[in-house]
Parts: C-alpha cells; structure tokens; sequence
DNA sequence: GCTTGTACTTGAAACGCATCAAAGGGGCCG
DNA sequence: CGGCCCCTTTGATGCGTTTCAAGTACAAGC
C-alpha cells in the first residue's frame, strides 16, 4: 500500500518529474505521444497527485469551503445547493463541514478550511461573526451569509428587517387590528424581524401589538404554549393575527389554537418566518416569509469569485437579498420541497427578480402552488 | 494580507522554528510559560496554521471525506449525520462533497480526497463501485456506503434484498392476493429488493405477482402514470397490493389511484421503500420500509477507524444493517423529520437493535408514531 | 567540582509537488 | 554546413510544516 509518487512515474515513464507535473498540470505543453504514455503509467500505477503537496507547492486550489450549522435545516441546504452549482459553473470544487450547531466546531472548521489554502471560505454563522477579530483580517477571502456583520466583512443576507416589514404589511392588508408576535429574539436575525414589524407598524398606531417570549429555545412546544394562552383569552382580547419569529413556532401556535376550537385562519391568522416547510405538519394552509436560501449561497460564491479575480477588495461587500411569501400547505410543503431542493433553479429563476444590492423587495411564489 | 508562517511566530516569540511547532502538537513538552509566550504570539499575529504543509510533513490528518450523491436526500442526511457524531467522538473531522448525481463528479471527489491525505473517504455510490479496479488498491481505507460491492471492498449497507422480503411478508400478512411491483430495477438496490421479492413469494404460488417498469428515472410521475393504469383495470384484474420500488414512486401511484376514485388502503393497498417522508404528500397513511441511514453512517466510520487503529484489514469488511417497517402520514412525516434528523440519536438507539454483522431483520418504530 | 540525569529547545532533513530558467532537439533558412 | 528559432523536456529550488537526533541548561548526587 506504499503510495506511489510522482517520481515513480516518471521513472517507470522514463521522463523527467517536471514533465509528469506537465501532464497534469498543462497538458497542452506535452506533445501527444508523451502525455499518452504519462497518462497510461498513471492509471497502471494508480497515481494520485497529493493535494497537499500539489497546494503547498502552488499555491491555493480552486475550492472553496462551506460551513454550515445543521444539515439538516433545509434552507442551508438550499445554501449549500446555491453555492455548490455556481461553484462549479467556475470550476471549483465546494467542499461542506457541518458545525453541528456549535461554536466551538464551527471556529475549528473555518480555520480548517484557511489553513487549507481554500481559494475562499463561506459561513451560515450561529452568531455574530463580530466576535472574532481575527476573522477580518483573514489570508482568504472570507463571506458570511445569511447574517450581516460589521463592516470590514463580506455577507450575503436576506434583509430580515424586511421580512418583518413584509409580514406586517400582510398583516395590516388582512386587515389586522391586534397583532401578536411570538419568539424571544435570541438572534440578530430574529431582533431584526420585530424591528421590521414595529417600524411599519409605527405609521398605524390603531393597531394593537404584543411581544411575547417563547423562552430560550423557541421550539415548537414554546409556540404551542403560546398559542394555548391565546386561545384561552377572552374573545375581545384575544388577537386576530398571530406571528411567530420563526415557522416553528408558527406550528406550534396554530396547533394549539386548533386544538383549543379556535379557527386557523377563520378566528385567528398565523403567520410565520423562514419559508421551513418541513414546519408545517398541519392541513391548515399558512403564510410564511422565506428568504431565498438558494440565491444567498450563488451570491456568495459570486463574492467569492470577485475577490479572487481582481484580487482587490470586492466593490460590492454586501448584498441583500429579498423574501418571498408564501402560502403553504402541508401538500403545498412538498412541493416547495421538490422546487427548491430537488430542482431549485426554479426557485433561483424567481428570487432573482427580488434579489437586489441595497433593498428587499417581496415577491410572490403563489404560481408555485 | 502577506500569511504569517511558523517562522515568523518562532522570530517574534524569540524561540525556535521546532518550539512552535511543538506547541501546537505537542504542547505537554513545552515549559508552561514558553507555551504561554508562544500562544500569545501566535493569536498576536493571527497566525493560522497551513493545513497542506502539515499534512505533506506530517502524514495523514484525523479527518474523514464523505461523497454524497446529493443532499437534499434524506437519507444522506441521515448518514451525514450519523457519520458526523462517530466521527467526531473520536476527534476526526469530516468534511462532505455532494457529487450532484454526476459520476464524473463523484469520481473526481473521491479521488480529491484520497489525494487529500484524508485519514479514510466514505461514498455512497450511485453505481456499483466495481466499475473501477484502482478504487480497490486506494492509499488510504474507503468504506462504501448503502451500496454492496465486491469482494475486497468495504461496504456498509441495508440488506435490500431483505427490504424486499419484510415488504413481501408485509403483504403476505395483509392477505394480498395480487402484488404489483412499480418500478424500474436501475440500480443494483433496487434489482435486489425486487429479488427478495421474488424470493418472499416462491413460497406462496398462490399469489399473483407482476412487476412493471416505471420508466427510467422512476419519478413520481411515472408512479402516477401506472397507478392509473391500474385504476382502468377492470376490478378482477386491479392487484389489492402495489409496492413502490422507492418512495416516490409509490406515493405517485397513490395520487393516481385517489384520483381516480380508488380507495387506498380500501381497495388497493400501497407500500414504498426508502422511509423518505418527502415523499409522502398526501393524507393517505403509507407503508414504506426504511434503511437506517444514520446507522449507516455510524458504522461506517467504525469501519474505517478499525482499519485506521489496527493499521491492517479490518477483520469484519462488509456490514449489513437491518430496515424498519414505519407506517407514515402526511403528519407523522413531520415526526419522523425531526425525530430522524433534528434528534438523529432517536433512531439510532431504535436502530442499533436491528443492527447485525450477518443478516437483517425487521424493526418496528411504531412507538415514534 | 565533577558526573549523571532531567527537562527543554534547537535546527536540519524530509514530505510530494509546481515552477521556471535553462538545456536539448529538430527543422528551416541562408 | 552553420546559425537561428521554436517546441519540448529537464531538474534544482522552495512551499510551510513535522520530526527527531543532537544540543543546552540546570539540578541533584557524590
């Protein structure tokens, strides 16, 4: 199993070292006949080039690095799947670490991967990337996405500020007159959707709104929770329009409300965040707000790719994508399954009408469904 | 942006070049304050260590590749994920490529990896790996996953032939009289599940069998198309039990039927394999047979670390897990999400149960439900 | 004061490859 | 036949580490 090097072609080639790297390397260089007989002993010995040595010795390869928190949330799927074909439309390769939803592992992946002499480095951060100093002044190029992060930094993110101004303005188009907003705002992101919500509320003071944390976790049993206290309000006191921060919690409110007799979307309209399909387990069809997972992670790599050709800071350092909202059903779920992640240039083909430099804009997938 | 090295941390600490390097692996040699003086350098200077020249020095790396066909499967998840905890309780990281369902593309990973120094690469196929003879002589161990190939490879896999047989005993068990199998036998999984089948079936030549080809993707839509086929029969000739080779097919089959004004389970019963939820979106409770995937993956890495530790074959090489029979709806679906990949150590405590060096057996997950 | 031992530290060698200046070979022209 | 140029091949050099034999400093024991 003693591996066989470059070296041990050549020799058994009968050519020179440089000239096996040639064949590798620059073909083009090669006359025919030589590259053949290189590429026969190759397969006869079954050579494999060491990257580690190949990237030491020239430089940085055309790969980059993702880092995700879970891979099981589908909308960093959509990331990776984003990311992953724009990666190879310019010939790199996209190799994906999962942090498993800890710091600790996410930190120890991203120096992994600048270590690797990447061409460059992407990350869906748990949290704010600000409290790594080290990270702006990195040897790759470096993109964070789906969270905004100081100025030095690069990010691609869904303007969550916007969804929260979007979902209120639905809100306020069903003619809403007491809103309730459900999650604690654990997360920057989170924070910035109430914001949302409360800068387009400020201009109808007529409207009524509440905040109620869901405790630390926001889970699906915290929304339920929730949405059992609702239900057991009087009447008159009792909201007409419900938003969860996030499609969990969403879930878990309208399963209570349902279980409590109250009518989803008849007395009481849910509305949630995330475009998470796989929240939804009921048949009462709900709106949600979805950030174009996919989209974020092209735009990434876009980013990436700028750095990397003009070798300069990229003039465009952050980019913000819009939201769409959508009305989802358990079925409908599925769909958005299929059209997103087993066929999401669908959804690319959509969202880049929303997707713009300075602003979100919302638009609407209904046709999908 | 010029990248500090070792030399430079050794410099400004006033140390040796070999000090440094000690102290980032082998830090117990160091004097307490030298190793202090050094780490305060080398987060002074941001010093981040070049992954490739210490794995071209240094040998293998304690991590591990995984090539998935693609990630926006379930199952792979379910893999990733299981591979991911083994991995990391023995401090290895994993780093996954997603193939795109693309051979070339699966080919070139695998072989980045191998050139990678990796400590072991694990695949899941899409085809039978015997195509090519240089896998079996690779540099470093490599574990197929969910595929089962020939001899001196090392295979983790569901038993598909006895996917097929707890499938035909299912049916046996409901009292089916005439079975159809939908589906296309594309891939090596699926000529298997079909042959056990088969074999199921001798012993009962009282019971009509037919298999029929799905066309050559075998999607939903091809699902739907015999489905209505079937629902034209006239009612004698209509089987009272269709299985789906995958999921997807199955699920297209019960749209065709309900569409057609057939009761599924009533008068046609139907059952899948794969335990895909995805898949499943209508409100009709479905039968699927479900290969542990997260137990798959587990074992896979207990493969590659066995043969890593003994520095020699591993004694056992190929590793055959047992699937288990779920009874999914549209809402449960949703359990199964989470309970699978959210909180993957579920399934695992379930799956171990079923888990054999020798032959499958059939579990029941009901409880989940 | 000398020896022996212990606890750290040093720096040269090697890891496998890409690069590139230089050498080689062959054809063409004068 | 000599000179020139172009196409191809060569091999020494260095990439940033780890390793390890050799070195240093210091303490204890005699």
């Amino acid at each position: 199993m003693a591996k066989v090097k470059i070296s041990d072609v050549a020799r058994e080639a009968g050519v020179s070292l440089g000239t096996v790297s040639n064949a590798l390397n620059h073909p083009e260089k090669l006359r025919p006949e030589t590259l053949k007989l290189i590429n026969e002993t190759i397969s006869r010995l079954g050579y494999l080039p060491n990257q580690s040595a190949r990237q030491l010795a020239g430089g940085a390869t055309k790969s980059f690095g993702l880092v995700l928190p879970r891979l099981d949330h589908g909308f960093s799927l959509q990331i990776a799947s984003g990311a992953h074909n724009e990666a190879r439309k310019h010939g790199y390769d996209l190799l994906i670490a999962n942090a498993d939803n800890d710091d600790i592992l996410e930190d120890h992946y991203l120096r992994y991967f600048m270590g690797t002499q990447m061409s460059g480095v992407m990350v869906q951060p748990m949290a704010s990337p600000d409290w790594h100093p080290a990270m702006t002044k990195m040897p790759v190029p470096i993109v964070h996405l789906d969270i905004h992060c100081s100025e030095p930094g690069y990010y691609v993110a869904a303007d969550n500020e916007a969804q929260g101004r979007i979902i209120a303005e639905l809100a306020i188009a069903r003619g809403a007159h007491h809103i309730v907003v459900v999650g604690r705002a654990a997360f920057m992101q989170l924070t910035l959707r109430v914001l949302g919500i409360h800068k387009a509320l400020a201009l109808h003071p007529d409207i009524k709104i509440e905040v109620i944390d869901a405790g630390e976790w926001n889970t699906a049993a915290d929304g339920y929770g929730i949405g059992a206290q609702i239900a057991e309000r009087p009447a008159d006191e009792r909201p007409d329009f419900v938003v969860g921060l996030t499609d969990v919690l969403a879930s878990g409110v309208v399963s209570a409300l349902v279980d409590k007799g109250i009518s989803v979307p008849g007395q009481v309209r849910v509305a949630g965040c995330d475009g998470n399909p796989l929240a939804w387990s009921g048949s009462v069809p709900l709106t949600t707000v979805a950030p174009p997972g996919y989209e974020i992670g092209r735009k990434g790599v876009q980013l990436l790719m700028e750095q990397i050709e003009n070798k300069a800071p990229a003039k465009i350092k952050h980019i913000r994508v819009g939201s769409a909202v959508r009305t989802v059903t358990a079925v409908a779920a599925e769909d958005i399954n299929r059209q997103e992640l087993v066929r999401p240039f669908l959804l690319e083909r959509a969202s880049t009408q929303a997707s713009s430099q300075t602003d979100a804009t919302a638009i609407n997938l209904g046709a999908y469904l």
